[in-house]
RNA sequence: GCUCCGAUAGUGUAGCACGGCCAAUCAUGUCAGACUCUCACUCUGACGACUGGGGUUCAAAUCCCCAUCGGAGCACCA
């Protein structure tokens, strides 16, 4: 019996078994579903010490959609308990708001924690009492010391009394900075080191950047102590957080046990890096690749075999060499795309990343990797003027994103499709960019817009005015005026020979006569040659277009645009053969537009 | 060194709590073709994975053990 009549017999008998095979090929679409026992409370809890970034979308979108899901109260809590070594920006609380608003998640409940340092006192000096809690004088080595050897300090059998009085005494500026911690009382013999006595409360005299707080306070909760009472007094129900913060559990159910509160569920993700894959010439990458592994422009090593580090002496970092003594590697395949591959297999090799952010491949060709810049990374090199700003097309925020013309559910369901996982992932951002090419594709108008300009004079054409569909699948036309001579791209000339012959789009074919100076004649409007001939069509832009520079992650782009470009300020447009761009100003000067993506 | 976590195609995921519907899902990517006055979009087809080794079982991606690799924490950072 056919398959066909299969089902059909199988629907006459027990339709609902078809049903439920059909249902069970139906793949999970979005998060996975939380089994809850009551209302969902989330927060999400960044440091504004820097606008938030695509890790932080993260967080912001996972949070939004489980609480919209299932009707949640969603929090946002500025952790911004540290006004030295992580300071807070002060633009930064906004940037974050606006962010969050942008990506759909704009939170039901603002709180600042540096509001509310006066309730982690309150909450510390219960602990103090109850004898969970105790002022340490140790200096950091002498405590490690003890602590590595699971030995208490001095000061943890103090009495209640004195801890008080010297609680009150750091309160109020008693002691310097590095003098006193408060630490909370746990297992000085945890198996985990990183459980044993962790520090509350240590002394900062920088006042804080928001003026509302200034130097109001000198003893300062750190992230552990902090979060573990707003957690509670926010009534938080579920925390999401990254797999680094997971002894922080274990730290803070000390502080729930002797309060008697009840901890939150918690789940947790892994590390998320990003790389972009997108330099990649095509002429760098042939089919059959040979592979090298190339430190600082030198060959060394041979395919499919580990590389070890005895036989590179340059440039090789102690964090690109497991424990096994191999180099981790990454490779591009056959396919010429590139993956990260671990070094535990073999695999054909060529590259190896190393400390400064860059990846080397083959001899031509460099990838940057920016999603190893840290906040604080990226807080130097805009400052130095390597990046122009916190939207800089080339740095990975929110906000550079937004510039470059993202559509902010092409990132939410990018987040939403990466999951929960614990894994530490590397990611390619070609699929958010795939994502929001589906968004914008259909409403971008289409432009001319030649890069690298060469001149190129038609013998035996009119003068006239070009006409080309506004986007192809609409009717509205766009017009071009043009006389004698246009603009190409160089990429274009490159690679012409004489006597070829080729269209320009929406204007006339041409047959070129001289390379230097470029010069072609006219040979008529017929589209069939084109076809027949299977002629290159190539774009242009009339001499006397705008002017336009293009700022993308790789670089800038200059070059002439065809007139009605400036029209679309702020829009996404698609220039033909380029790829898509966002216009972000348009002046006397030209325009300028971010890069979107191909 | 101590502790914890993880491992499915190039990348990211589904499946794992309850072993057979899994010769393993979806997306992206790559290749080929169709469409097209763009290298965009759309459509069709192809490619491609359970880290390794043992064990339990009639049956293992799924449970157990070991190995390997990867990540994180052990801060008066968040």
């Amino acid at each position: 019996m056919p398959p066909e009549s299969w089902e059909k017999e199988l629907n006459s008998i027990a339709p609902e078994l078809i049903a439920e095979l059909k249902e069970k090929k139906e793949p999970d679409k979005g998060l996975p579903p939380l089994e809850l026992k009551g209302p969902l409370v989330m927060r999400f809890a960044p440091n504004p010490n820097g606008p938030p970034t695509i890790g932080s979308a993260r967080g912001i979108v996972v949070n939004s959609e489980y609480t919209k899901k299932y009707h949640g109260k969603l929090i946002i809590r500025f952790d911004d308990t540290d006004p030295a070594t992580k300071r807070p920006m002060l633009e930064a609380y906004d940037w974050y708001l606006d962010d969050c608003e942008w990506l759909g998640a704009k939170p039901n409940e603002v709180i600042i924690a540096s509001d509310r340092i006066a309730k982690y006192y309150e909450v510390a000096e219960e602990l103090i009492k109850k004898g969970g809690a105790y002022v340490c004088f140790c200096e950091q080595e002498e405590f490690k010391a003890l602590k590595d050897a699971k030995k208490a300090c001095p000061h943890r059998e103090e009495a209640a009394e004195k801890n008080l009085e010297s609680w009150k005494k750091m309160l109020s500026g008693g002691y310097k900075e590095q003098e006193a911690v408060l630490r909370i009382k746990t297992d000085i013999t945890h198996k985990d080191p990183a459980i044993r006595d962790w520090v509350a409360f240590r002394i900062i005299k920088t006042p804080h950047p928001r003026p509302q707080v200034g130097d109001k306070y000198c003893a300062w909760p750190l992230l552990d102590f902090e979060g573990a009472v707003e957690d509670h007094l926010l009534g938080t129900t579920l925390i999401i957080r990254g797999k680094d913060l997971t002894d922080s559990e274990t730290r803070q159910r000390y502080v729930y046990k002797y309060m008697g509160w009840t901890y939150p569920e918690t789940m947790h993700w892994g590390r998320v890096q990003i790389h972009y894959e997108d330099l990649l010439s095509e002429d760098s990458i042939s089919k059959e690749t040979e592979y090298y592994l190339v430190v600082d422009g030198q060959k060394y090593g041979v395919p499919k075999q580990y590389v070890r580090p005895d036989e590179i002496t340059t440039s090789l970092y102690e964090n690109d060499i497991n424990n096994k003594g191999y180099a981790v590697a990454v490779g591009y395949t056959t396919k010429g795309n590139i993956g990260f591959k671990k070094a535990s297999k073999p695999y054909p090799l060529v590259e190896l990343t190393s400390k400064n952010g860059f990846i080397m491949i083959s001899e031509k060709t460099l990838i940057k990797n920016l999603g190893k810049l840290s906040t604080s990374g990226l807080k130097k090199a805009i400052a130095e003027g390597v990046y122009t700003g916190w939207d800089d097309p080339r740095v990975p925020t929110i906000r550079a994103l937004r510039r470059r013309g993202i559509r902010p559910e092409a990132l939410r369901k990018f987040m939403i499709d990466l999951g929960l996982g614990e894994t530490d992932i590397s990611l390619s951002l070609d699929t958010l960019y795939a994502e929001n090419r589906k968004l914008i594709d259909p409403v971008s108008n289409r432009y001319f817009f030649v890069w690298n300009p060469v001149p190129l004079e038609i013998e035996g054409a009119e003068p006239k005015v070009a006409k080309a569909p506004l986007h192809p699948a609409k009717k509205e036309m766009r017009e071009i005026p043009v006389g004698t001579k246009v603009l190409v791209c160089r990429s274009d000339v490159d690679i012409l020979k004489i006597g070829e012959r080729l269209r320009l789009k929406d204007l006339y074919n041409i047959e070129i006569t001289g390379l230097s100076p470029l010069k072609a004649k006219f040979i008529g409007t017929d589209m069939d040659l084109v076809k027949k001939e299977k002629a290159r069509i190539i774009h242009w832009a009339p001499p006397d277009g705008l002017k336009v520079k293009v700022l993308s992650p790789d670089g800038e782009y200059n070059g002439v645009g065809e007139p009605g470009i400036e029209k679309e300020l702020d829009k996404v447009v698609q220039f033909e053969r380029f790829g898509f761009v966002r216009i972000d100003s348009v002046d006397s000067e030209g325009v300028v537009a971010y890069f979107t993506h191909k």
